[in-house]
Parts: C-alpha cells; structure tokens; sequence
DNA sequence: TCTATATCTGAACAGATATTCAGATATTTA
DNA sequence: TAAATATCTGAATATCTGTTCAGATATAGA
C-alpha cells in the first residue's frame, strides 16, 4: 500500500511526506481521480437501476411488453411465471418507471413506459455479441 | 386465472375448450406473446451483464477509469476502499470484459474495454435525469 | 348479495452477493 | 537471499433478493 516503487517527479517537493501516513505518490494521483469518480448517491442511484435490470424474469417481462401492452395474468401464462411473482416484479419495474400501467375492469395492463429500456437492451445485446461467446438473437 | 371475463372473438371456435384447464382467450395471447419474449439463457445472460453493473462501487470503479487507467492500489485509495474488495470488484469486472488490464512490475493497470459501458451510462442517465426525482451531475 | 376472478401485499424462506480477514503469489529492492 | 509491496484468492459473515404462500382488496357477473 505504500507505494514507494513507480517514481515520480514530485518526491523532493515535500521531504517529510514520505514519513507521513498519507504517501505523496497516491496523493497526487488520488487528488486528480476523485473529482471524476461518480459520487456514492448517484452510484447508489445508478446501481439501483441497473439492478432492477439484473433479474432474467423482469428482463423476459420488458421484451414480453416491447410489442404490446398485456395484463398481468397474461404476462404470468407467457412466462409461466406465479401470479404473484410478477406482480411483485411488475411492481420493481413501476417502481423504476420502466413501464406504466392502466388499468380496465379487474385487468391491469401494462406497458413500456419509454424508449430507454429499448436502447439499453439494444446496447448490451451489442456488447454481448462482441466480446460474449454466446449468440443473442436479436435483430 | 380462468379469464373468463374479456369477452374476445374465437369463444365460439371451441366450446369444448372451455372445460379444459388450458383457457382458450389465454392460449391466443400466449401465443403471440410467447415467441417474443426472451428465452431464458440470454435473459439469464443479460440479467448477468446489468448485474455486474448493479453495484456502487463497481460504477465507482468504471468511472474512475473512464479518463485514465489505474492501478489497484490508486483505485482502493480513490475510492477509498480496500485492496481486497477493489481486487474482487476488478475480477468481476474483467470477467463480463467491461475492463482490461496491463501488468507493470507489480502494479496492475486497468482501463476501459470499449465504449458500450459509456454509452450504457449516458443512457441510464438520460433516463433516470427526466423520469427520477433527484440530479445525476453528468454532462 | 354472493361468487369468481384479477391483482396486490407482507411474511418467510432459500439462494445470491459484497465485504473483511488471513494468507498466497509475484516482483522489486536492499 | 530477505524484506517490502502489489495483487490476488478462498472462506466466513452479514446483507440483499426472488419466490412462494396465505390472505387482502377490488371488480364483474349471477
């Protein structure tokens, strides 16, 4: 942790540094990165997001919703899914307004609720396909 | 789940259906629905991929090395974390190739692999900017 | 009103995940 | 070679997460 190997230019400027608790090398190299890292409530933000996406049924019903808006008993028959199930993950994803809601009689239907989601899946697929070993069928 | 209600076009197709426990109204939306929807492995894949993003520290990281590479050690002191979890962090990271490294003497550089993990970045922030509550300071 | 249906909700359990700790490996320097 | 440093790794622990189950709510139809 210290850090003494990889020499830098500004070791003579302060001496006394380097008995120091904090090392000079790490310091300046640390002071230019902060201000860059995303700071931790937006990180915490970001990851909520990304987590929400992070679940292989919630992913199947946002591709399940891309072409048509369905209710909930649907989207349970389509993904052989427990009712229940997917209303707690219908929930998540209102939560996060991917998707919005009408309601008609004792139906809910639910739908995407903007073009993000789209371009998000479109960008990892585009990822996936270039640097993953499986194929992902999607045009 | 029986959906009886929803009165829809092809009851009178089939009136014996109606005592089978497969309903008829569901097997046609079911039908439609099903082949659009994500089959399992690549949900299962994607859901992996987002998932590696679903963490703080993990976009902490990537930001971090969005402008530069660095080494584990300038990474554990920038975000002020230790060695160990940064080094565990890394490795997921490396495994879903969203980071490369170089070996010099004992350091170990990381960098970016490619673009897609900025674009997906901009996206997620362009969503959670118009539909979330709070700000995201990303230009 | 009573029944059936669609959806939602909270509790509980099993499985996944992030961090810490201790220690291993590798490389540089004395 | 020995000591220091940078990084990695596996085990253990605390926390988070997804599903199921039981039951609540609401709406449509008899």
């Amino acid at each position: 942790m210290a850090k003494q190997n990889r020499p830098e230019q500004q070791q003579s400027q302060a001496p006394d540094a380097l008995n120091c608790e904090v090392r000079l090398v790490d310091l300046n190299i640390v002071r230019k990165v902060q201000p860059e890292i995303l700071p931790m409530p937006e990180a915490q933000r970001m990851a909520e997001f990304f987590g929400v996406l992070a679940d292989p049924n919630r992913l199947r019903l946002l591709s399940a919703l891309a072409n048509q808006e369905l209710c909930v008993c649907d989207l349970a028959a389509g993904l052989k899914m427990g009712d229940s199930a997917v209303s707690h993950q219908l929930r998540i994803l209102r939560a996060m307004r991917l998707v919005k809601y009408r309601k008609e009689g004792r139906n809910v239907y639910y739908s995407l609720a903007d073009g993000h989601v789209i371009n998000l899946y479109r960008e990892v697929v585009d990822h996936l396909q270039e640097t993953g070993s499986s194929s992902m069928g999607v045009e």
